[in-house]
Formats: structure tokens, C-alpha cells, sequence
DNA sequence: TAAGCAAATGTTAGCGCTAACATACCTGTC
DNA sequence: GACAGGTATGTTAGCGCTAACATTTGCTTA
């Protein structure tokens, strides 16, 4: 026990690591101060005399000590985890947004865990277990939550750990969680009020998941739009389209295969357009001069899109960067903002997709 | 405390739940038993009696008891969590990738954090920290690291915890590590030799992070095969794109106005396709007709690229899949491959981004 | 019915760390 | 040189849980 070789053994099977795990105690003997010291090296190093601090520092460099973050986190009652609920980890949009997240995360210390919904209600019960088994500190929400998920969490409410609410548009029954997000009516209203201004009378619609509020939002903006101008919506010009390539594709057919052909298509994101043009173009037709199309992110692939994809801008990286913001105030108990939803500015990014109708 | 009021107060300030952390404790004395027998009827209930399982299921019920997880794990020394590496979580590619882990890690019971290392040294310091401080059980490792990056995982090799490498080649240094990825060198010599077969003699290759050795390898193979073919590489002709669309868009611009410009374009991955399509159809050029391009990865986008993208498939999925499931026997110290590279088929999938050069 | 034995339950010692409290150690002042 | 008053360090009690060990209970069998 007592030669002192350089090198430890090395575990013969990793995994299985030999137990002598180096805690504070072991860099205590060594430094030959008592454990509180050492704990106060690591956590207070101002309030330690800086010769006993040399000490110190040596031992944990000989002995290889470093904390046992466990141990921290149960003792604390802190994990400086945050968990971060998404649709879809494949969305390019959410790529922004979690760039944003990340950077403010970072910046206050906290690990980022990333659960994806994938649209399904499993992911409630694992938030729910979250939330109650103290996991993370906290959770940011970027997808909606289907009515059973949110009765979870209103079940769990009191052991509730802060939630903030991204993008998504919030429910009464979420009405409660600070939200950061923008005004996704108003956002599909401009698109559509834009297709509307080049001339188009029959605009068709691809939706998302029909669980997601924030789909229904756009629907509403485009539906309002179109009231607006006095333009009739026949059966079948709106589709769900599932945020996805495939459910694009096959939304798209339906509406070029429509008895009332739209001259004009609007995705609720940027992927369904992406395969809204895939569909039109194999049907031989030309993207804007036969069907013009809109989508809604401006993910990074918008502009590369052949013609370049006009579409609706979302601050996205602002959208992570301020959820967190809120949300890491939150855990630490002074939130500025309350529950207040905070409505950030979109934009519509006009490239090359739309053009005039043909007749 | 002893109104039995449906609705337990609500804490007025989420985030700092009110003090009484329901414990086993609690549970225990209502129920009337000890607590080890609590502790029994949640780890292993078959060994308590069906009556006192029925008091203590009921009196977690009633008082809302769910385990501290964080207690768990430090008791425990495992936290079931597995953390993932990878140089982004933009990339198609990895989403697939990520799929086959989540599949595998949720069977088994495992959380997934994921770690993007944005090409950066950063992030080989929190995997060591991470390695040490026994946040993760185990790590899947999808990225490349510094060698920075190698020599501190090395460093802290004695407290290891396992990890499983995916995608990325296998650099000597992290050769110990069992590994689970296509052949990198020749899936890309597959890609060129194809080209070659279509006529080609001048083809441009754009390559990704240079610290990658994935990248490295589908160069290796992409010199391989025009070697083969006795062609002249032209200095110029390898440009590096960064494995993203702006870094393809400045590296295609750059091989287009080479004075022996390439009648073909090799990129490292799908998503540098995008983007030298993009600057191909800007520069007025046609696909396959005035330049052809291929790709890897065949992510979900290079079905819909117009013309769609001939690519290097991978079976991603299985790649994760495969990658997590060899992590967890390691995890439960019956690994049963050891350190051995585990090579999965890849294949060429041709579509139509490739025609016969014009001259 | 008592012994014997297994099954069921209880008791308790920590896991590694932090923080509250207790004690020792300085330094300067009169 | 004794004392106050601060500063630096030591001692120790848990956090909630699990698992090893100790004890009780219930049931069988002679």
C-alpha cells in the first residue's frame, strides 16, 4: 500500500475499475490538514492560509484525486443538469436554438441533457420522472406536451423544478411556465398575407403534427390570412405534413393531385419544404413559375435550396439563449420576468420560391 | 401537517421547493415498516411479502414519494447515464446515429447526455472530467479528439470509465478502444473508383475538419483510387470544407475557378454536397451535366437534393445501435469483443449527380 | 408443541461530501 | 506577557439510500 510507484495499476478491465476510489480523505492524510480543509480548497480557496493551500494543491495532484461530482449533487441537492425537451433532435431549427441554450448554459455551468420527444407521450413520463427525482435543475421545453403529459406535470407540480418554455406556443394548461417564443399567428399570417400581395388566391397549407399547438398556430395565421382577404379554403388544401420529408412528400402529391390546384404552398417548417419542392419538381413542374412554396424556420439550408427558400426567420439562437436566461434565474429563485411569455421578432425572408401565379 | 388536504400547498416560488423532500423515511413510518423494507419493495419486491408491499405501495402513494435518483447513484456509484461526443448535432448523419443509441440506451435503461465538441479542445477537457468525476457511466465517443484530447483521457486512464468509439477511424492512440465504424478508406475509394468508371480524370475532393481522421481516411481513399487509376492529383484539388455548407460553398468556388477545373467533386459528407450544389447551380452550371458531385452519408436530404445525390451509405442506425449496446457489456464488465474495431458494410448508392464528363 | 429453518423484516454502517460548530492559532495592544 | 478578536483549521452530523448483518416471524415437521 505504501510503495510509492509512480503509476497506479491500471485496471486490467476497464469498466470494472478496482475500487480504491481517491475521495477527499485520501488528499486529507497526504496533505496531512483534516477534510473540511481540503473541501475548502476546492470550494472557498480564499478562505484557506495559502501555504496549508500549496499543500494542498500538491496532494490532490499526487494522489489524483478529483471530486466525486455524486456526491457533490446529493449533498448539494444540486446537479447543475439541465434537461432540455425537444421534438426532434434531426430539426436543423433546434441545432440554432440549442446553440443558444448551450452558450448561456455554459456560461452559468450547467450540463445540458437532451431528451427527444419524437412526438410521443413517453417522453411526459420521463419528464415527469425528472422533475420529481431531481435530476436536473431544471427543464427547458421545446415541444408541446400531449394532454396527458401535461397532466403529468401538473400532477408532479408540487415538487416542481423550474420549467421554461421555448418556441413552442403555450396552452392554457401551460399558461403557468414562463415562455420565450414568437407570435406564430401573426408570423403565418404575414407569409401567407405575402403569397396573398403576388397575386395567389388558392394557397394551400402543410401542417404539422396536429399535437403540437404551435402547428395549430400557424394553421390559425394562415386561416386568418386568408379569411382576411376574402379567399375561400377548399377541403383538402390543408394537410398534415408531420414536420417531416416523407409526410411533405406525400402532403404535397395530395395537393398537386387537388381538382383546385393551389398556386402557392406554405410549410409549417423549412424540412416539409424541402420536400414540397422534391415532390413538385418530380411532377415536372417549376418552382416559383408553376407553384410557389413558403416555409417557416430559415434553417441553414433555406438559401441553399434550388430556388432559395422564402421564409419566416425565427431568432432561434436569441429563442435558446433567452429560455435559458429565464430559466437559470429561475433555479436560482429570482426570476426577473415571473411567467411572463416573451414574444421575440420574426421576419420574413423573401429569397426566390414565390413568384406570380400563372393565372 | 396532518390536514389531509387533496392539494399539497403549492410552493409559491418554483425553484425553491419548499424543504420537505418527501424520504423513504417518511414512507416507512407511514406504512408502519422499516425502512430497508420500503428500499426492498422498490429494488427487489419479490422478496417482501405481498401484504406489506400492498401498505408500503399504498403509503407511496400517499405521500408522494418518488426515490431521490441523486441519492441512488451515489449510493449506487452508478448513475445510468451515457454521455455521447460528437462534433455536432446539426448533422443528419448524426441524427440517425443518435437514434440507434437512444433505441438501445432506453432498453437498457441507460439516460443519454449528449456533448458537442464543435471541432474544439474544449470538450476533451470535460470528458476527462467527466470520465473522473463519475458523472457518466460510460461514453460513446463519435468525434475525433485533439490530441490534446487524447493525452487527457490517457492521463486519467486509471480511473476510466469505458468507452465505445463510433464513426470515427480509429487513431493508434485510441486504438485500445473498441470501435464500431464502416471503412472509411474504402467506402471513399469506392466513390472515387466510381467516378473514374464514369469517365472522369479531373476530380476535385473537399475534405472536413483536418484534426478529424474520418476525414483523413476518406482522403486517404479518394488518393488511393486516383493513384490507382494513375491520375494526377492537380495541387488545389483537395480543399477543406469543414464538414459544413458555407466551408463547402467557399471550397467549391475555389475548385471552380481552378485553371484545371474538375469535371467531378468528392465531398466528405452530405451536407458539403448541399452546399456545392448550391455554388455549382450559382455559377450557372448543371448537375450532372457540367460538374458531378458525390457525397457521404446519404442522410435523409440526399433523396430531395435535385438532382438527388449520389453518396456513400452508412448504416447509421446500426452504427448506434451497435456502438451502445458494446458500451453497455463493457459497462457491466462482460464485454465481449474487448478493444476489437468492429467493421460494418457500407454501400455506394447511386443516383443522379453523376453523368459522363463533357469532355 | 417445541424445535428447526427459511422467509420476512429490522438495524445499522457507511458512500463522499459540505457546512455548522468547535477549537486552535496568530497578531497586535496595553 | 496576558488578553481580545480575528483568522485558520479541525470535528462531526448528516444528506437518502443500499446492503450486510441481525433479528423476528411464520410455518413445517417430528
Amino acid at each position: 500500500m505504501d510503495e510509492t510507484s509512480t503509476k497506479p495499476e491500471l485496471a486490467t478491465k476497464p469498466g470494472i475499475s478496482n475500487k480504491p476510489e481517491i475521495s477527499i480523505k485520501e488528499v486529507a492524510k497526504v496533505a496531512g490538514v483534516s477534510i473540511a480543509t481540503v473541501s475548502r480548497c476546492l470550494n472557498d480557496p480564499e478562505s484557506v492560509r495559502e501555504a496549508t493551500r500549496d499543500k494542498v494543491d500538491k496532494a490532490i495532484v499526487e494522489t489524483g484525486y478529483s471530486p466525486n461530482v455524486l456526491a457533490q449533487s446529493f449533498r448539494r441537492g444540486k446537479t447543475n443538469v439541465i434537461m432540455v425537451v425537444l421534438p426532434s433532435i434531426g430539426d436543423p431549427f433546434f441545432t440554432d436554438v440549442l446553440q443558444g441554450i448551450r452558450t448561456v448554459a455554459r456560461a452559468n455551468g450547467y450540463a445540458i441533457m437532451i431528451n427527444e420527444t419524437q412526438f410521443n407521450t413517453l417522453a411526459a413520463d420521463e419528464i415527469g420522472a425528472m422533475m420529481v427525482s431531481r435530476w436536473a435543475d431544471g427543464i427547458v421545453l421545446l415541444a408541446s406536451l400531449s394532454p396527458y403529459g401535461t397532466e403529468v406535470l401538473s400532477a408532479r407540480s408540487h415538487r416542481a423544478i423550474p420549467i421554461v418554455v421555448g418556441c413552442e406556443t403555450i396552452s392554457p394548461e401551460l399558461a403557468r411556465f414562463p415562455s420565450v417564443h414568437i407570435d406564430n399567428v401573426a408570423a403565418a399570417r404575414e407569409a401567407t398575407d405575402y403569397l396573398i400581395s403576388m397575386g395567389h388566391k388558392r394557397i394551400g397549407f402543410i401542417s404539422g403534427e396536429e399535437t403540437s399547438l404551435l402547428t395549430l398556430d400557424r394553421e390559425r395565421g394562415y386561416r386568418a390570412a386568408m379569411k382576411a382577404a376574402k379567399l375561400a379554403i377548399q377541403t383538402g388544401w390543408v394537410v398534415q405534413g408531420n414536420m417531416n420529408i416523407p409526410g411533405a412528400i406525400k402532403a404535397t402529391r395530395s395537393l398537386l393531385n387537388h381538382k383546385h390546384r393551389p398556386t402557392a404552398i406554405f410549410c409549417a417548417n423549412d424540412e416539409m419544404a424541402m420536400g414540397a419542392y422534391h415532390e413538385i419538381k418530380s411532377a415536372g413542374l417549376k418552382i416559383p413559375e408553376d407553384i410557389s412554396v413558403v416555409g417557416f424556420d430559415d434553417t441553414r439550408y433555406a438559401e441553399v435550396t434550388d430556388p432559395p427558400l422564402t421564409t419566416i426567420c425565427q431568432p432561434a439562437e436569441e429563442i435558446g439563449e433567452r429560455t435559458l436566461y429565464r430559466l437559470c434565474k429561475a433555479i436560482e429563485g429570482k426570476s426577473e420576468l415571473g411567467d411572463t411569455p416573451e414574444i421575440v421578432p420574426h421576419k420574413l425572408i423573401v429569397r426566390r420560391s414565390v413568384g406570380k401565379p400563372r393565372r
